[in-house]
RNA sequence: GGGGCGGUAGCUCAGUUGGUCAGAGCAGAGGACUCAUAAUCCUUGGGUCGUGGGUUCAAGCCCCACCCGCCCUACCA
């Protein structure tokens, strides 16, 4: 692409709340958001693909006093951390933003002014049962006067005193109606479906004012024009997404260019936030709206719910070192409908790279190849004229970009992956029914017209498993002779194989997952 | 309590507006082939489609009840 009109596309992933290690979650998320942009990227528009970290808040800043530490030192070591699980999973992000990054504090400052600006923020009193421990504000109904003579909350199990606080409110109550009809007349706002209805349900039954700020803790961003009172976590942390696109500059080119964002891809414990409050302080700043939140599931260990007590949480790296970072990518979005929830084991994972990767993928692009290699002095083969098998096949891969790309627009990533596999399956198929091993011995020219044909499609697969597979994609299509740049985005799907060509050694790709030998 | 979703072959799941809808992949069994990463291809699935009723000429697909599982029901992120 070297025009130089090219759409632009904003996505974002929440940013973390990094009061500790990133885990399988995080990575989830990223890798899917990731797989998203390199699609865009590949399709020819100009992405921004934010990811970062949402440092403020109590907890970050107990945690630093437990350990002895300022809570920006806190901050900086595990963004630190969260930051190298991006780079270790070969995250394109573009930029990583972090809530103690001034430009985020002038920008918070500024969506707080215009939300006052527009009376929809106002001093009073936020009154309730909090737990310390919690972090949090219960209602009475969520709370029950034990034996010992103090109150629970009933939920978590923690001492709740009545509380009064001076606080900031934003008038989320206006915003009901407004929201529903933006439910209305977006009805893509929100995915998937089952997450979404469960969201304007909320909404439907009404919205009460939300408390946008604290007195009782310091680390955050300051509310302009009172220095007693700090941001409260959301207008301060979902305000990242315009940070990072130049706001408060609303001149900027950047800003005009991506603002909007296009998708905001979060975890379904956060999409009242994202969905609700998000929008309405959008509306209330007299901003644009995102085009979709799309809401992924959790991913659980052998259908466990990791935890740290239970000690199943596997870091990242983990994973990365003993299955490889693109087995574990497309196992994630293969494996799981994005939007549900998920399962992952061992076995899953093998059963995977060996049956999808080695087998049907690397296996079909290895007897291709090393056939041309042996058969063909190592060039692209010229073909003869295309049979019916020959065209179906072809057909078949050529219209996968379409399917590809509808699956992609509303991140049905597994779908996507589907729909490839299938034709491979058929591939393989046509493959066996064709026996060039055999045609080598009877008819040459007919050996050379269906290794071009698995090759291609082949290089078609090669190209649209990229946003997936990264390295390994990149490594496929070395072998397939195609160069870096043009040949390797979407716009080169339909510009087949050159005949005649020189093809590089083959090597596979995709080694089988064996199992370390027992001693 | 209220609301939502799901319960289909050993496993994971597809099944549009009711009429080849009883399916796919994986696992298992048998066979073929040898180009290839012990890969690939072919054949093989009689599962009361959670339970019991009902509507209909016809129901996984509509209605009712029930059983089981999961999710949402506001200020930790």
């Amino acid at each position: 692409m070297t025009s130089t009109e090219q759409t632009p596309f904003y996505i974002t992933t929440a940013i973390s709340y990094p009061n500790g290690v990133p885990h399988i979650g995080h990575a989830y998320e990223v890798i899917a958001t990731d797989a998203m942009a390199r699609f865009k990227r590949l399709d020819g528009f100009d992405v921004f693909f934010l990811t970062g970290t949402d440092e403020h808040g109590q907890k970050m800043l107990q945690t630093a006093q437990k350990q002895g530490i300022s809570p920006r030192e806190l901050a900086q070591r595990n963004s630190d951390s969260f930051q190298q699980m991006n780079d270790e999973l070969g995250i394109s992000y573009d930029r990583f933003i972090r809530t103690t990054d001034p430009d985020h504090i002038d920008a918070a400052q500024e969506i707080w002014r215009r939300m006052e600006a527009n009376g929809d923020v106002y001093l009073d009193k936020y009154a309730g049962w909090y737990s310390v421990r919690d972090e949090a504000y219960y209602s009475e109904e969520d709370t029950e006067l034990r034996e010992d003579g103090v109150r629970y909350a009933t939920e978590t199990d923690t001492p709740v005193t009545w509380t009064e606080e001076e606080s900031y409110f934003f008038r989320l109550s206006a915003y009901q109606d407004k929201l529903l009809e933006h439910y209305r007349n977006a009805p893509d706002f929100g995915a998937p479906r089952s997450r979404f209805n469960e969201v304007i349900r909320f909404v439907e039954r009404g919205l009460e004012d939300l408390s946008i700020s604290r007195t009782t803790f310091d680390w955050g961003v300051p509310v302009p024009g009172n220095a007693d009172h700090v941001m409260y976590v959301w207008v301060d942390a979902l305000t990242n997404y315009l940070t990072g696109t130049g706001f408060p500059d609303t001149t900027s080119a950047s800003f005009k260019k991506y603002w909007p964002a296009d998708v905001h891809v979060i975890g379904k414990d956060i999409s009242r936030f994202h969905a609700i409050y998000w929008p309405a302080f959008l509306m209330s700043a007299g901003l644009e709206l995102p085009g979709r939140v799309m809401i992924h599931g959790f991913l659980h260990n052998n259908g466990v719910k990791m935890s740290k007590s239970l000690g199943n949480v596997i870091a990242p790296a983990e994973f990365v070192d003993q299955y490889g970072l693109d087995s574990i990518r497309y196992f994630f979005l293969r494996e799981v409908p994005f939007g549900a929830d998920g399962s992952y084991s061992h076995d899953a994972i093998v059963g995977r790279m060996n049956a999808d990767l080695s087998n049907n993928l690397g296996n079909l692009a290895q007897r291709s190849l090393s056939m041309v290699k042996k058969n063909c002095d190592s060039q692209v083969p010229a073909p003869g004229e295309f049979t019916a098998a020959d065209q179906q096949i072809l057909d078949a891969a050529a219209a996968l970009l379409p399917i590809v790309r509808d699956h992609f627009e509303r991140q049905e990533f597994s779908r996507a992956l589907e729909a490839v596999w299938n034709v491979l399956g058929d591939a393989n198929a046509y493959f066996a029914d064709q026996q060039p091993w055999v045609l080598r011995k009877t008819d040459e020219p007919r050996m050379r017209t269906v290794l071009y044909v698995t090759l291609e499609v082949v290089r078609r697969v090669a190209l649209l498993v990229q946003p997936v597979m990264p390295d390994a994609s990149s490594r496929l299509l070395d072998v397939l002779g195609q160069a870096d740049g043009a040949a390797r985005v979407f716009t080169a799907f339909d510009e087949p194989l050159e005949s005649g060509s020189d093809l590089p050694e083959p090597a596979p790709i995709f080694p089988r997952y064996e199992v370390p030998a027992e001693v």
